[in-house]
DNA sequence: TGTACATCAGTGAACGCGCGTTCACTGATGTAC
DNA sequence: TGTACATCAGTGAACGCGCGTTCACTGATGTAC
């Protein structure tokens, strides 16, 4: 039944990676290690062979999810350095009809301000990226000027989108994330 | 044993207001009913005397936790109509250290999103009264432009104070708050 | 290069525990006469 | 108004279940000679 180390790093990784979009879909409390590992085509005995606790799989989803994120993000931003393309996406039906694969900052929001501080750290160089990434397209202002206005900027993003899934309103819901694409604009 | 009917109604109302804190200090799926009914200063057995389900007692506990809430929204705004205010307080350092008395949108953001939709109807029906609330205060504004602005400013509101209870470093935190009240007071 | 043995990825059963929920019971409250 | 009985708020034990975690086992992989 042994695997060979590249195949065992290959199941770590899809492990992690299971779990990115398992947790964002359904919570971290909502995510059972059973369900989980099943998700992974695998049975949850093998799970200890590759993590030392749930938590510690918290922590490398999140910043796995994270990754996967800015990949996103970046490749939205390749061939078009504004603002409005960001927002564009972001703010999108696409992006709030699929959590598993979103903004781990709002799938994950109020669950991360409760998890262990190594996982917050994590999410905390995450949200710096983030706010870098989107000041550097706030060009023509000074420095100082351009990361506040990309920290309210992606504070109203996070806000927003996480607004949008709440609401039972479908037509509330698009509202939501077409004044947030306009008004972030206007700023 | 038997309680009277005002006692019973009494400690009903106790076991809501308990949740309504407990849930926004722990989370939803992070508060046991047996914890919560102890916090109530009772044992769990007595919870189907008053309620079919947890899921019920997180329709009523949301309800409240928003009620309670407006009353403080409103309290900050009584003898100043000023946007200013409200952003002081909500965006406090104060608020953001008390999860269990403070906003459910923030303190229970990425849970509300997954709950029944019973109750994501009543977080509906309390995003779109704080969101009034808020657009009364833009005058001088056409309302539809003023509805517009006080819907960023609440998403906005919400995503920051969730970031702030994520970041990990105490710094950060005071800054996101400190630069979300600047930021939203220039628009 | 081939052989013998140690390692360990993955399985599936089992662990104790806390979860939401149910229930028999108690005894004060509410109701009917 | 007083008495007899039904109601039911709250208790505490118990239910089945899924949780995170552990473990004996299997057998292919990796290693030592």
């Amino acid at each position: 039944m042994r695997k060979s180390r590249e195949e065992a790093a290959e199941t770590r990784r899809r492990i992690v990676k299971t779990a990115a979009a398992e947790f964002r879909r359904h919570g971290i409390k909502g995510s059972g290690l059973a369900e989980l590992m099943g998700a992974a085509g695998l049975t949850h005995g093998g799970f200890y062979r590759h993590f030392d606790s749930k938590e510690q799989l918290v922590a490398e989803a999140t910043a796995a999810a994270l990754q996967s994120f800015f990949g996103q993000v970046e490749s939205w931003s390749a061939h078009d350095v504004s603002l409005e393309t960001i927002f564009r996406n972001y703010l999108s039906c696409e992006h709030r009809n699929h959590l598993e694969s979103g903004c781990p900052f709002a799938g994950l929001g109020s669950e991360l301000a409760r998890v262990d501080p190594a996982t917050r750290q994590i999410a905390t160089d995450g949200l710096l990226k983030l706010v870098d990434l989107l000041a550097r397209k706030y060009d023509g202002l000074k420095p100082g000027a351009a990361r506040s206005k990309a920290l309210l900027a992606v504070s109203a993003m996070i806000g927003t989108l996480t607004l949008s899934r709440i609401v039972t309103d479908p037509e509330l819901s698009d509202t939501l994330l077409r004044v947030g694409r306009k008004e972030l604009l206007k700023e």
